[in-house]
DNA sequence: ACCCGCACCTGTAAGC
DNA sequence: TGCTTACAGGTGCGGG
């Protein structure tokens, strides 16, 4: 489910709820969706939360004590706060409780849920382990990325260029949406090999990529179907009224009014216009 | 190097 | 109203 811009706003929206706070408990209830130490200790209790992180798709919870909880959401992963009132949702994997002392507005904990579990937890001893552990191999950060970046990141491939957009370790935070999103918008066709793109294309495809996804996060993400994604309030984000391609094959291009394809490519659904991206 | 198929899981929606 | 099937926003692996 969620690409680059539901990350973000989770993380927006998660951390006037934790920044500060303290853990007093922690646990796993499914050991198997923390890799690594899944012990109360390496999940941050004892800890105040000093600051939310996120780097591609993943979200970083860092502790004063400078242990780091490395979130992946996968397709269906949410972090939620919750109120000590009411249950936990199905599918809850891990809670952390928070020290409330006598304010009864805020937040009683954090709730990672994943009916999927395509997503997981990995907990690590400082920022330097994660991020030389999981965030190093990562491609630059989609929202920040240069025409020369992008450039050195797809350098040589002959492979269709959305499969490139979609490699996490080309570049950081793309997934199916946004690709076809960022493709449409720069007039490129999904299916056009990496190496054939001009200089000029290259320019209009990191610039549309930074576009989508640094609109997409300030409109708080796109919820395609309810139950679909939530930001850590449970709302829904409203860029899904922006998308100009995805869930669109079919219906008519909103720049020259005809007909958008729809096909697979490596097993993605993949919408395009044939006229506007040749 | 590249692409395909499939696997991991559950939920939902469409089709019969 | 069932029951079955296909498909879903992410990733990773083996094989051709």
């Amino acid at each position: 489910m969620p690409e680059l811009p539901e990350v973000e706003s989770v993380r927006r929206s998660l951390a006037p709820h934790v920044i500060g706070r303290r853990v007093v408990r922690a646990r796993a209830r499914r050991r198997d969706v923390v890799r690594g130490k899944a012990s109360p200790g390496a999940l941050l209790e004892g800890d105040r939360i000093r600051h939310l992180h996120r780097r591609g798709k993943q979200l970083g919870i860092e502790g004063e004590g400078g242990g780091v909880i490395v979130v992946h959401l996968g397709m269906s992963g949410q972090l939620l706060t919750a109120d000590r009132s009411r249950r936990y949702p199905s599918h809850t994997h891990v809670v952390w409780k928070f020290d409330d002392f006598d304010d009864l507005q805020s937040t009683r904990g954090l709730l990672f849920r994943d009916p999927r579990r395509f997503g997981g937890v990995w907990t690590f001893p400082s920022l330097e382990h994660a991020r030389r552990e999981r965030w190093d191999e990562l491609g630059p950060e989609g929202t920040e990325i240069s025409s020369s970046d992008l450039s050195r990141a797809l350098a040589g491939s002959r492979r269709r260029i959305k499969s490139l957009l979609l490699m996490q370790e080309r570049v950081a935070g793309l997934g199916n949406i946004y690709a076809d999103e960022s493709l449409f918008r720069a007039g490129v066709s999904p299916w056009r090999q990496a190496n054939s793109l001009e200089p000029e294309e290259m320019a209009d495809l990191a610039r549309s990529i930074r576009e989508v996804l640094v609109s997409a996060s300030d409109r708080g993400g796109s919820t395609l179907s309810d139950e679909g994604y939530v930001n850590a309030d449970g709302e829904p984000g409203s860029f899904q009224d922006e998308l100009r391609v995805y869930g669109r094959g079919g219906a008519s291009c909103v720049r020259c009014g005809g007909e958008l394809a729809q096909d697979r490519l490596e097993q993605r659904s993949t919408v395009w216009c044939p006229t506007c991206q040749p």
